[in-house]
DNA sequence: TCTGGGGTCCTAGGACCC
DNA sequence: TCTGGGGTCCTAGGACCC
């Protein structure tokens, strides 16, 4: 059997977990920028207030209802994961960390589940004030499944299993055919337009019908609903095989210099990325873009590649290929609202094919970048860069942000 | 004033090879 | 008039996820 373990509305319930004021009141997450909402708690999903909705369209609502806003704190929504992660493990060794909120357990070999889950839950709760939901199925996308029941209908008390075929096929009858895991916006659309409006529905489908509209894709999701486990457990993450850092800007730029200085700091981002999971980049992509819902200011979207002499992860050398490329898309008189740099070439550090005519001498830039890299782990922002700049106008808004009350120590809450 | 960021996998189609 | 067959690799684009 596998578990999926999901924190109820993790961001706004990070952010109750040091302000309990916050208890029973509206509470929403905005996206960076401050730009739309990425996380509600109940209370806030009762008021109407959707998903990705833009910030500013609920203005008013903010006002009369008194919902409490915060912008994305991720240093602390990463401290709390990783809390909640650990107590999962100390139940059993075979996690895959799915997401900064969810996990997928393998709860095979133990007896009792119900009171075993109940148990997980509540000394996460306990531990961690996070409160938590978990699905367990035979397989992963009945254990979301499972996972939805528990959260939305509170008699199951957090935990809902789905041990028998009559209750697997009772659980695909009440849920609807978008709410699958796997089943995103165009497939619904289809589907329903097929008559399929349930998981059910779906499941009386033959496997050759799904796999012919739906790819191998689709199929497997209907293998899944059907009982048959297709997707294994993953417990090492693999590498990355695309790193990409892109940013909204706070405020729109229409020169170059601080466009290159965004620019240089993705750059350095993604070299940090790459040397974390050590590996080098062997070509890297650059884009500017401007502001798509400013249909009345000229529009301008242009990226450029480059391959790069021998395949590196040194932030200097990052840096100024990507400035190499955006001097060759960037053109004066746009207002720019977005770049990224992103690397999708991706080789093992340990076996780069050098090049004859290199000119860098790869030890000491070695030995350079470890060194930065020491300094910079010794403090919560990088102090020591390259051509990044340092008064950014280009800088995300974040007129919200809470404390880091776990990993900051001035920050942390005092008891007088 | 104001619309996120970072990933994965699959398929189709073109280039190229013998 | 008529123009093989089979394969690989790469890329772009579309679907999905959180």
């Amino acid at each position: 059997m596998i578990g999926l373990l999901d924190c109820n509305n993790f961001y706004a319930s990070c952010e109750r977990v040091f302000n309990p004021a916050l208890n029973g009141q509206a509470v929403v997450v905005l996206s960076n920028n401050d730009g739309c909402v990425i996380a509600r708690s109940n209370e806030a999903k009762g008021l109407g207030i959707k998903m990705g909705t833009p910030f500013y369209q609920i203005d008013d609502l903010v006002r009369t209802k008194k919902v409490a806003v915060f912008s994305t704190n991720f240093t602390l929504y990463g401290d709390m994961s990783n809390r909640v992660m650990n107590i999962i493990r100390q139940f059993t060794p075979d996690v895959e960390i799915y997401s900064i909120d969810e996990a997928f357990l393998a709860l095979d070999g133990f007896s009792d589940l119900a009171n075993y889950g109940k148990k997980i839950v509540g000394t996460i709760t306990k531990w961690t004030g996070i409160p938590v939901s978990l699905g367990i199925a035979p397989t992963k996308t009945l254990a979301k499944l499972g996972n939805r029941f528990a959260k939305k209908y509170p008699a199951y008390k957090n935990v809902c299993i789905i041990d028998s075929d009559e209750k697997r096929i009772k659980a695909l009858q009440k849920t609807e055919i978008g709410d699958v895991w796997g089943i995103g916006r165009q497939h619904r659309k289809f589907l329903e337009s097929q008559g399929i409006k349930t998981a059910f529905d779906f499941t009386q489908k033959s496997s050759s019908w799904v796999r012919k509209y739906m790819t191998i894709v689709g199929e497997r999701t209907w293998r899944e609903l059907n009982g048959e486990a297709c997707i294994g457990l993953e417990q090492v993450l693999p590498n990355k095989k695309q790193i990409l850092t892109s940013r909204s800007f706070g405020n729109m730029v229409s020169e170059y210099i601080p466009l290159s200085e965004s620019v240089a700091t993705f750059a350095s981002l993604c070299a940090g990325k790459l040397r974390r999971q050590k590996s080098c980049a062997t070509s890297l992509m650059v884009f500017i873009h401007t502001n798509k819902f400013k249909e009345d200011l000229p529009q301008y979207y242009q990226s450029s590649i480059i391959e790069l002499p021998v395949p590196t992860n040194f932030p200097a050398e990052i840096i100024h290929y990507a400035l190499e490329a955006l001097k060759k898309i960037f053109k004066e008189g746009y207002q720019y609202k977005k770049a990224g740099v992103m690397i999708t070439n991706i080789v093992p550090d340990s076996c780069i094919q050098t090049n004859l005519f290199d000119g860098l001498n790869r030890e000491k830039q070695r030995r350079l970048t470890k060194t930065l890299d020491l300094i910079n782990s010794k403090y919560p922002k990088s102090v020591i860069f390259g051509a990044q700049g340092i008064d950014h106008e280009w800088k995300m808004r974040q007129n919200n942000l809470s404390p880091c009350y776990s990993t900051r120590l001035k920050d942390a809450i005092r008891i007088n």
